[in-house]
DNA sequence: CAGTGGTCTAGACCACATG
DNA sequence: ATGTGGTCTAGACCACTGG
């Protein structure tokens, strides 16, 4: 078990389902619980007491129980894990994004700190779409990198980023010292570089996503897709990530501020 | 009844749901439904049998039958509404977006002709939100147009636009002529106008949205918010839609093609 | 009125992850 | 071995829409 704080043992008692409501059970199961959430009662990462047990405290079917779960998944507040649990995963606030700047920049302040989480780094042969997207000849090589960014423990944005092999001999080394991009195009000696496009489309997540971000699969996600080019015109780097639908807004054209 | 094209009877036998087969049944049964849609069988618009003859037909369950529904109902292929019927609703293709263009440019060759519905024109005092919004005094009267953009018979985006009043004395009159809101710009004498900022977000269709986009409520969506401004830095227009997740990709930043 | 989708019940078996 | 969530069945009543 991850971790598992003590639930109250009458937080979910004490509800009313009177017929006299004219809200559905299910609804009224959503709120309250979403209610504690909100309320900091259920704290992030918390695990929910099981669906048989909880659907009797609270009186009704494990099948009326689940359909409030559901949509609390579909909107980002719950995970659930085969096996083994159901978990809270809220962010605590809405990321700001705003296009072409770096990472930390968009990062309003909030509670908990940002970090990275570098999974790998890894040179393998282009795909025949990865390299159209580079502008490179098919086949050649590309440096793989996945990293994934959390508020506090959870999960909020995966990112793959994608860069033609041949511009960045020594990305490894240069990228283990300081864990910024940037540096190492700086490095690289390429002191300008920009984002030239960047693409916008939802979907819903892949097992793989959803692993990622501790997301039940099938939760709709954003799919963010961008380009950046040196000083010259040339593409060094295609990034492509993915956010829960429900913890971001994109910003374009935002003046200062 | 809207329009109930004759359903081959023989459409929905057939299936064998062998317990050998590894993947769920409601997911067999959504990529069933979703082959029919695909290769035309179900033409959009076109209304499914109901859920209990269909559930019969399948030979499962109507719970069963659900989940499936459920499923293509989020994706945005199929709209149920209470008492009548489920229909198909698929955009047959994807819309890509870029920003600050003209709606028009937008869209690249379809098989069906995109429209416009006006669906109204007033004047109305802003809220101190919407006040802001424009940088224009609280309790200002506001001009509210909303518009709904068709491809073929199917809602794929509505929109909300707000002007400040007293820049625009003959609105309606000027917008009724040509139904296109840089001429009615251009007759008030404003040659130069540009989007300034848009944001993007994620969340599940109101209500409203879902009645005007003919999806089922909850549904994911996007929501879109841009301002523009004329050339002496005025705000002079805020815009506020709303797209079905899966039927639009957005686009910043693209250079000519 | 009849037919539709929306909600709900009371069971059951399974695959999976953990200890 | 136990407990979890995922799937599925066979019924039922309701609110809503349309003719």
């Amino acid at each position: 078990m991850l971790q598992t704080p003590e639930i109250p043992i009458a937080t979910f008692e004490g509800l009313v389902f009177g017929p006299r409501s004219d809200m559905p059970i299910w609804q009224q199961i959503r709120d309250h619980i979403l209610g504690l959430i909100e309320n900091g009662t259920l704290r992030s990462g918390s695990q929910l007491p099981g669906e048989t047990h909880l659907a009797a405290r609270l009186g009704v079917t494990r099948i009326t129980l689940r359909q409030a779960l559901q949509h609390l998944q579909n909107e980002g507040h719950l995970t659930a894990r085969k096996g083994v649990g159901i978990f809270v995963r809220s962010p605590p606030a809405i990321f700001t994004v705003r296009d072409g700047h770096p990472f930390h920049e968009n990062i309003e302040t909030h509670s908990e700190p940002i970090t990275t989480d570098t999974r790998f780094v890894r040179r393998e042969p282009a795909s025949t779409q990865l390299a159209a997207r580079l502008r490179i000849p098919g086949g050649a090589n590309i440096i793989h990198l996945r990293r994934l960014r959390l508020l506090g423990e959870q999960p909020v944005y995966v990112n793959d980023k994608y860069f033609p092999a041949d511009r960045f001999p020594d990305f490894e080394a240069l990228y283990a010292e300081r864990q910024s991009v940037t540096d190492v195009f700086r490095a690289a000696g390429i002191a300008a570089f920009r984002r030239v496009e960047t693409r916008i489309s939802g979907g819903f997540s892949s097992a793989d996503e959803a692993d990622n971000l501790r997301l039940t699969p099938g939760t709709p996600v954003f799919h963010l897709n961008a380009r950046n080019e040196d000083g010259n015109g040339r593409t060094i780097e295609w990034t492509s990530g993915c956010w829960p639908l429900t913890s971001v807004e994109f910003v374009f054209g935002a003046p200062e501020k």
